[in-house]
DNA sequence: TCACATTGTCATATAAGTGTCATAAAACAT
DNA sequence: ATGTTTTATGACACTTATATGACAATGTGA
């Protein structure tokens, strides 16, 4: 699924553009009006960004940002702030309110959404070191696979299927927690989808008689043993 | 190129004194009077290490080190700060913060200069001459291009992309990550581009037989393996 | 100003990977 | 044993991602 973002701004128009803009490049959207409405929303369901106006009726952008910062269930969650041009802003306060980016009014949607892939992936969980388990190497920051020492070719659901595992050795999956964390949420895969994407991780290490490792438990799902 | 130095020091006659003895030890420098004019001329291009006051007007020396630390793009910037005897330095806060070493003013031109090179050596940036990797070398002075000993003509861009690749050999970049540190933040260019300069890369290590040393990283982006 | 190089974008061609299904094989229950 | 449930496997149509060539715009130096 792609990711979401929840758009807070008061003003209809700019609210529109912004919709227009993120949904054209392939986001899914919410949108808020005020920040209290915001909260309401991410209580029920978090996005993976927020681009929140720096004006807003009642509560303004940087309380929201700072509210979210102080909240665990929110306080990693990436926050461009909309800012008009000319609007003096204190960078030191919304340093400390947990701001990642800002985007100018009137901004251009090119710029808006790099921005957005931009603290994305920035925000990504820190891709690096290596997992060790039994013979298999996997290397997060060049994104290798080694099996005995051996390099291995790997997709991509299969490098994330893999690491999952890696990272929890000896724990066993069920397939829908599997399509949660490899998929993603929300998205609509068959279960069995699972069953082949173990049959093609299987088959890559098979080529040096890794293969074995990954076991299936029966009625459950699968998981790697070390 | 000399590796580039950014110093952010508020204080003119200092800021005349920094850039004059760094000048002269052969680095190319840059200067900002605050930190929020430093992260504009990092976002525009990355300096190789940072010279900065502790105290400044609005955000502080400390805040910009946490900031710079923060961010990936960023988090692996040496950092120089520059503190007046007699203040109190809470080194717990900038050990967090990431600071890399200290300097007491007054200071002596030679002791700055020191620190400078050996912080530059430390993190393993080669001050100037060359990268190698596999049949590469890359003269980052003359701006040259060698591949299997045969020189060869190579535009900025390409220039710049390689030189991230051959400083992290093995490492896979993903494409905002490349637009971030070869075209710079703030340049908005297509996420495609990118394919179209490592195929031009591509083409011009061709000739030497050494293409294949840029692989393509599916899903994720590119990588240079050594 | 005129060549010439470089740049970003696009349309199209290739290649790689993905999900689903039908069927075989295995595990389990009675 | 026998039937039932679950998993393994190969095939295939389909989606996505990347490679590539062309082009217009811009920049550069003579």
């Amino acid at each position: 699924m792609a990711p979401s973002i929840l758009v807070v701004e008061d003003d209809p128009d700019i609210r529109e553009l912004l919709s227009f803009t993120i949904s054209k490049a392939g986001f899914n959207l919410a949108a808020a009006e005020t920040a209290e409405e915001a909260i309401r929303m991410v209580d029920s369901g978090l996005p993976e960004l927020m681009v929140i106006d720096w004006m807003l009726p009642g509560m303004d952008g940087i309380d929201l940002a700072r509210y979210l910062r102080s909240d665990s269930l929110t306080s990693a969650l990436p926050i461009i702030m909309l800012t008009a041009r000319g609007e003096e802003i204190d960078k030191l306060k919304s340093f400390e309110a947990g701001v990642d980016d800002y985007v100018t009014k009137p901004f251009s949607p090119k710029e808006l959404t790099a921005r957005i892939k931009a603290l994305l992936k920035r925000s990504g969980q820190p891709e690096d070191g290596e997992l060790n388990v039994a013979g298999l190497k996997l290397d997060l920051l060049s994104h290798k696979l080694y099996a005995s020492n051996k390099e291995i070719n790997i997709g991509p659901t299969e490098f994330k299927l893999l690491e999952l595992f890696m990272r929890n050795p000896n724990r066993a999956f069920e397939r829908p927690q599997l399509l949660d964390r490899v998929w993603g949420r929300g998205v609509y895969v068959d279960e069995r989808t699972v069953d082949v994407h173990v049959l093609r991780l299987r088959k890559l290490l098979n080529s040096t008689g890794n293969a074995h490792l990954i076991e299936t438990v029966r009625g459950i799902g699968y998981r790697i043993t070390s």
